[in-house]
DNA sequence: TGTCTTTGTGTCAATTGTACACTTTGCGAA
DNA sequence: TTCGCAAAGTGTACAATTGACACAAAGACA
């Protein structure tokens, strides 16, 4: 840890955040437009912004999604550091950071977050690195500027392994739910089908949703029962997870 | 990403590892003595280093890694970024950097890696950041400089974690091995007993470990059979992992 | 030859996974 | 009012996996 001269170097650090939303029917990210350049093709863009002095990670992280989509105190975890030097060295990466930027060469490592939001309680904000954002379906994301593609997949990856173990879900749904709802949810972030049936064995052997007394009404169809989220069992299967393989 | 002034902060990166290793008996982990400096008590700390101009996060976190005990191309994964702004404000951690550092009140910016390694073939080398390094039981970490108990912690769940998923624990074995040392290394790992026979019985069918045509010399009991680890079956397993349980 | 130490092995009961199809409910159209 | 539609909700049988558990075999050494 001792310091030599080489390695007086300081960086850019910046918060990028992977919010997912759910629509009932596909899982979505909230990505940004990026500002226009003369001559950059158009490009979304995770939102994030560049950490203050003396703010925390998990903090910048929450203003750029407060910032945005003016939720607080939601479900917001680390993904991981990126850093590599060439992250932002496309050359219409770096067209626009040239024109946009004061040292469009300066090194920035980001940290990335990704955030599960009930879409219901979404209200976009304006925001200081936003004009406007929008949900893109998650099979529909395919570029995106910098290296966000890669850290995109990066999160969904840990939500997927993560949704395994431990019930969060929950987060991308309204307080009262049904459980086709719930059922979708799954699949749409595993990406495959899950047997209707099992499904519901399997997770209401969990005991951490309740059947509420009030069903669907006005749908044309076998209205469907509400359930909503037991958070105290939840909290207990967090604690233990649920791994059942393993050793 | 529109650049504000007050955001127009730099800071410094450093890269820390938790180097993981299994003396066939319990699980350790690799520390430093961090420089003694008058009137701080002497601590242990985690190996790192800031990173380089131009340098990746990961080519950083392997250059610790290969300085300290001249391994290369090992396992090594990033674990996250740990940058709260207090993170070095212990008194301790501020007198000693106030001793040794040219700018005692820079903001650094870990990002953590862990390394699992087989102690075998460690030796230790003279590093531009550590005079001494050595093997401390898991179990025995209590206290380290800055925050990098706390790392070491996050590294150990993730271990733990990863271990349920993937067969990663074969990095910190020799090339060949007996099944009570495989045993006992996930025992180590996991802190808790694994029933023997089951144990065996769940490791055969992943597949990825064959028995050798060697046997255990000289020891003054039933000699156990050598095995090898299975690298294509193994690569296999970590595409689909098993995961049983889950959705 | 006996003792010590660790290896290596099998079975049974309980749990969990997987595959699969029909009835129910309520709305709305005829 | 009846019929059709669409999604909800439910159970069973078979296969696979888990977890608990105890004793014989091999080699060194005294």
């Amino acid at each position: 840890m001792q310091i030599k001269n080489k390695h007086q170097i300081n960086h850019r650090i910046s918060a990028d955040c992977v919010i997912f939303g759910f629509d009932f029917s596909q899982l979505k990210v909230l990505l940004i437009e990026r500002q226009f350049v003369e001559g950059v093709p158009q490009m979304m863009a995770l939102p994030g912004d560049l950490i203050f002095e003396e703010e925390n990670l998990d903090t910048a992280a929450g203003r750029v999604l407060k910032e945005l989509t003016g939720l607080e105190e939601i479900f917001l975890e680390q993904v991981g550091a990126f850093g590599d030097p060439n992250r932002v060295n496309r050359p219409n990466d770096k067209k626009w950071l040239q024109a946009v930027r004061k040292d469009p060469n300066a090194r920035v490592i980001t940290i990335a977050y990704y955030s599960l939001v009930n879409m219901n309680n979404y209200t976009p904000q304006p925001s200081s690195f936003a004009k406007s954002a929008s949900w893109v379906l998650v099979d529909d994301i395919h570029d995106l500027a910098f290296d966000h593609f890669e850290i995109f997949q990066a999160a969904l990856k840990k939500l997927k392994d993560k949704i395994n173990t431990q019930p969060i879900g929950f987060n991308l749904l309204p307080e009262k739910f049904t459980f086709s709802q719930l059922h979708k949810l799954y699949e749409s972030i595993l990406g495959s089908e899950l047997d209707k049936r099992n499904f519901r064995r399997k997770m209401l052997k969990l005991n951490i949703v309740e059947s509420l007394d009030e069903k669907q009404e006005g749908v044309p169809h076998k209205p469907s029962q509400y359930f909503k989220f037991n958070e105290e069992n939840y909290l207990k299967l967090v604690e233990k997870g649920f791994n059942n393989f393993g050793f």
